[in-house]
DNA sequence: ACTATTCATTGCAATATTACGATTAATATT
DNA sequence: AATATTAATCGTAATATTGCAATGAATAGT
């Protein structure tokens, strides 16, 4: 064991964990608050921005392009990266969607 | 190497990190849903709702109580659980001010 | 063509997570 | 007291993630 059990889970459960893992390290939240701050797109910068090793910063950013989080195109020898922003208003509805209102009467425990 | 390296992150970035940790994974995902729905607590029927072993389930709940979302008290032999309105408020803010608006103008990349 | 730069990919080591059976601790029931 | 129920914890196995050095592929500048 030691692999998730998906499909005791909904599609959506499933979902909503997997965009959970994507913001699961503080790497991948400081990559996405540069190039959001940024919004003009920004490239192998975020290695001199972090302090992590150049191989490190290219997997997170794999990791991010494969939920679809940021895009990147090709400039020359360097690639510049940006939020994709149909993406991340997506995110954003989710995660409202997911923590709307509680009921908040009842006693609880 | 293996261990995330979160000195070099801001306090914020390591906290929304590990708020997005604690709902990386479906059976969490799960059992918040099924708390926030049935709203009154719910105990261990957990175990039966979802198809995995009490060990598991148990694990899970200490690491959404370890984060504070949800809060458990003793009732007899069995635990009630529930969801701290508290917490579960400020995962809300946190997450909505993560997503906030893009500037979206600039042609990006 | 040669070199430099930029980034992706590969391979590896260290650590973390997921899952469960077995055990333990606690309260309830008989 | 003896037994049953509930849930935490321990130990272990399988898998995933994190991080980096080394290598590779592509373009830019000389």
């Amino acid at each position: 064991m030691g692999a998730t059990k998906t499909d005791l889970f909904s599609k959506k459960q499933n979902e909503l964990a997997a965009m959970a893992k994507a913001l699961a390290h503080p790497a991948r939240i400081a990559i996405l608050q540069v190039l959001v701050k940024t919004n003009a797109c920004v490239c192998g910068s975020l290695v001199d921005e972090l302090g992590l090793a150049q191989a490190t910063i290219s997997q997170h950013l794999k990791e991010l392009k494969q939920v679809g989080l940021i895009q990147g195109t090709i400039e020359g020898t360097s690639v510049c990266y940006c939020i994709n922003p149909k993406a991340w208003q997506q995110y954003k509805e989710f995660f409202a969607m997911f923590f709307k209102e509680l009921p908040e009467n009842k006693p609880c425990c």
